[in-house]
RNA sequence: GGCGCCAUAGCCAAGUGGUAAGGCAGCGGACUGCAAAUCCGCGAUUGCCCCAGUUCAAAUCUGGGUGGCGCCU
C-alpha cells in the first residue's frame, strides 16, 4: 500500500510558514505538525516565533511545547513523536500539515528513517569523546572512526568534530555504524507521500529586511525578558535550547559580555545566515512548489496556487 | 601656520626591497540520533591613496601631491 498523503510547508525563517500552514489546514481539513527544533521547547515563545494562542485556535497544532528547555532533544525523538502525531491525525481522517524550518527533522520524518529502539545519547560518553577529540585532534579521531567505519571516516572533514564524535558515539551505543544505518534506512520506503511547498522571497534583500523587522518585533515583545526568565529558572546557557538564535545572543548581553544593541545586531546577522542555510537545504526539494514573495506577501494568492498544486497532487 | 605619525579588500590588519598573512563581514555549499547546531569552499591580478624617481626587482626606499590623526604656536 502506498504511503498516506501529507502537506509540507517549509522555507527560511520569516516567510510566513505559520500563516500559510493554518490557511492550508483550514482548506484541507488539516492539523499542523510543527517541524521546528526550537519551537518544541516550552517557555521559548517569543524568540522562536511560535504560533500564538489565536493561531493555535485557528487550527490544531502539534509538536509545540513538547519538551522542557533543559531536556536534550534529538531527531530520533522528533521523528518518533511527530510520526505518532501524523498517524493519529490520519487515523482521524484529517491531513497532517507539517510546518517548519528544520530541514533535517522534516526529511527524517518524511523518509522511512527509523531510529526505533535506540536510546538517547549518553552524555558521559559524548563528553569523553569530545575531550578525546580535543586531546588527540581530528586526524587521530578520524583514524579511530576509520577502524570500524572507514566509509564514514572518508566523508568527514577532520574539523567536523560534531559528526566524528557522533559517528563514534552511535557505534559504541548501538553497535551499528552510521554508514550501515544510513544504507539501511535509505532503502526503506518513504513514511509519507509528501506534497511540499517551500516559501521564500524573490529578492534576498527583501527576506533580510523581513528578518530584521521580525527581530526588532521580538525584542519589542520582550525577548530579553523571556531569556532572563529562562536563565533565572536555572536553565544552563550550555543547553541545546539556549543555542537557539536570539537566545544565545540575549544571554550574552544579559551576562554583560556584549551590549544590548550588539546582541540585537548579532541576532539579525545570525538569523540571516540561518535563513541562507535553510534556503540551501530546501532548494534540494526538486518536486516542491516554490512560492516566492514579491513585495508584500499575498496570502490569498499563495493559498490559491497552493490549493491548485495540492489538488493536483490528489489532496482534497 | 609649524612639526610628527598614518594611508594595504566592505571593515580590522600583517608585511619595511624580492614578487600581497590572518581575522570579521559577504557569497556559495554540505548536512541521516545536539541541527536556530556543526562543518567546508571562495576574495586584492593594468594589485597595496595619487604622481614622478631610484633599483634587475618597491606595498616596502626618495621627492612631490592628496586625505586623515596628533602635538605645537
Amino acid at each position: 500500500m502506498s504511503a498516506e498523503k501529507v502537506i509540507v510547508v517549509a522555507g527560511p525563517t520569516a516567510t510566513g510558514k505559520t500563516k500559510l500552514g493554518i490557511l492550508l489546514a483550514q482548506r484541507f481539513s488539516g492539523e499542523i505538525v510543527s517541524a521546528d527544533s526550537m519551537q518544541l521547547y516550552r517557555r521559548m515563545d517569543i524568540g522562536t516565533a511560535k504560533a500564538t494562542e489565536a493561531e493555535r485556535a485557528a487550527a490544531p497544532h502539534h509538536m509545540l511545547d513538547v519538551a522542557e528547555p533543559d531536556e536534550s532533544y534529538s531527531v530520533s525523538r522528533y521523528v518518533e513523536q511527530a510520526a505518532r502525531c501524523c498517524d493519529d491525525i490520519l487515523a482521524r481522517g484529517h491531513t497532517p500539515v507539517i510546518v517548519g524550518g528544520t530541514g533535517l527533522y522534516i526529511d527524517s520524518l518524511l523518509s522511512g528513517r527509523d531510529f526505533a529502539g535506540r536510546e538517547e545519547g549518553d552524555e558521559g560518553l559524548r563528553g569523553s569523546l569530545n575531550a578525546r577529540y580535543d586531546a588527540l585532534g581530528g586526524e587521530a579521531m578520524l583514524r579511530e572512526l576509520a577502524a570500524f567505519d572507514p566509509e564514514r571516516a572518508a566523508k568527514l572533514h577532520p574539523s567536523d568534530r560534531r559528526r566524528i564524535v557522533r559517528a563514534i558515539e552511535i557505534y559504541r551505543l548501538t553497535g551499528e555504524t552510521i554508514s550501515a544505518h544510513d544504507a539501511r534506512t535509505k532503502a526503506l520506503p518513504p513514511r509519507y507521500d509528501a506534497a511540499r511547498i517551500v516559501l521564500g522571497c524573490r529578492d534576498r534583500s527583501e527576506l533580510y529586511a523581513r528578518i530584521d523587522k521580525r527581530v526588532d518585533d521580538m525584542v519589542a515583545a520582550g525577548l530579553f525578558d523571556e531569556v532572563a526568565g529562562l536563565l533565572q529558572s536555572g536553565l544552563s546557557p550550555e543547553s541545546t535550547a539556549m543555542q537557539a538564535i536570539g537566545y544565545k545572543e540575549a544571554a550574552a548581553a544579559l551576562a554583560g559580555a556584549i551590549g544590548r544593541d550588539e546582541a540585537i545586531a548579532l541576532i539579525k546577522q545570525n538569523s540571516r545566515r540561518y535563513a541562507k542555510r535553510q534556503i540551501t537545504w530546501f532548494s534540494r526539494w526538486d518536486d516542491a512548489l516554490f512560492l516566492n514573495w514579491e513585495g508584500t506577501p499575498d496570502f490569498e494568492k499563495a493559498l490559491r496556487i497552493s490549493t491548485e498544486f495540492l489538488t493536483a497532487r490528489g489532496l482534497s
